[in-house]
DNA sequence: ATGGTCGGCAACCGA
């Protein structure tokens, strides 16, 4: 039995054969380079469909493509040197592979689109802001804009389809460790939940939202706040949106807090959904 | 307690 399938049976969900499930997975590495055993190892534990990875921080050029492909993965990525970076790893070959939010060069790389079996991928990390009165704040207001016009002109809200990544929001109170405190700083001010919320009246569904109702649930704790794992001081900035089409068929989803982090500390972790 | 640590990459920036 795959870790995953005893988290399933742990969350109380009928053990389903591996090949009826879909798993989709999510990761911010913080450096791909940095990571890559960590990840190499989670991929081989949990064998995945597909994982999204975000922040890998590194050009085309210096990709550790081979790894993953030594793996019995396929790999396909959109970098640049020392920030952002998205990737996609899956046992299938991607098709339509889309990098940025129109192909252009002169952008950020922050998103990378794909189907893959038969379901419309976007994996995306989205601008963190920086301030509430810096102009990166005002960028990342602007980008989820972009992304909603994207999801207009060049999707169906019937479709198959998952956003996911860092979204570097928490959508609810319940999705930060102190909401009163926190209200208003940076990845939980009101007009981020707002523009989140724009995004998802397309016609989106939080999977992890729909398989787990309680709180202190999280996939980011920051490594400048001493203790803030154990403390469990953390955020739910990490996401799986899903079409109703493609909810409808998601059997579960978990944050999975994976132990060999600790050697090399990250300040996320992976979230998991499976669909059927 | 209002905290201070990563990674990239060669001085700080971004988170």
């Amino acid at each position: 039995m795959t870790q995953a399938q005893e988290a399933r049976r742990e969350r109380g969900h009928a053990l389903l054969t591996e090949a009826a499930l879909f798993t989709f997975a999510t990761f911010n590495a913080n450096s791909i380079r940095s990571r890559l055993p960590i990840i190499v190892d989670w991929l081989a534990r949990h064998k995945p469909d597909v994982l999204c990875v975000q922040e890998t921080k590194c050009r085309d050029e210096d990709f550790p493509a081979g790894a993953f492909r030594d793996a019995g993965y396929c790999v396909v990525f959109h970098g640049e040197k020392s920030y952002n970076g998205v990737a996609v790893i899956s046992r299938e070959e991607p098709q339509n592979v889309r990098r940025g939010f129109d192909g252009g060069d002169n952008e950020e790389a922050r998103i990378i689109r794909a189907t893959i079996a038969g379901i419309e991928i976007i994996n995306s990390y989205v601008p963190q802001g920086t301030a509430v009165d810096s102009p990166r704040f005002q960028y990342k207001l602007d980008w989820f804009k972009r992304f909603r016009h994207l999801l207009e002109t060049e999707y169906s809200a019937t479709a198959p389809l998952v956003w996911t990544g860092d979204l570097n929001v928490a959508p609810e109170p319940v999705d930060v460790y102190d909401p009163e405190r926190l209200e208003g700083s940076v990845c939980f001010h009101p007009l981020e939940r707002a523009a989140l919320r724009e995004v998802m009246s397309w016609g989106l569904v939080d999977v992890f939202r729909k398989h787990n109702s309680d709180a202190g649930q999280y996939t980011f704790w920051d490594y400048r706040i001493r203790g803030s794992l154990s403390r469990n001081l953390g955020w739910r900035l990490d996401h799986i949106m899903a079409t109703s089409t493609l909810a409808a068929r998601s059997a579960g989803a978990y944050i999975d807090r994976e132990p060999r982090l600790a050697e090399r500390p990250s300040d996320h972790t992976f979230l998991v959904a499976e669909f059927e």
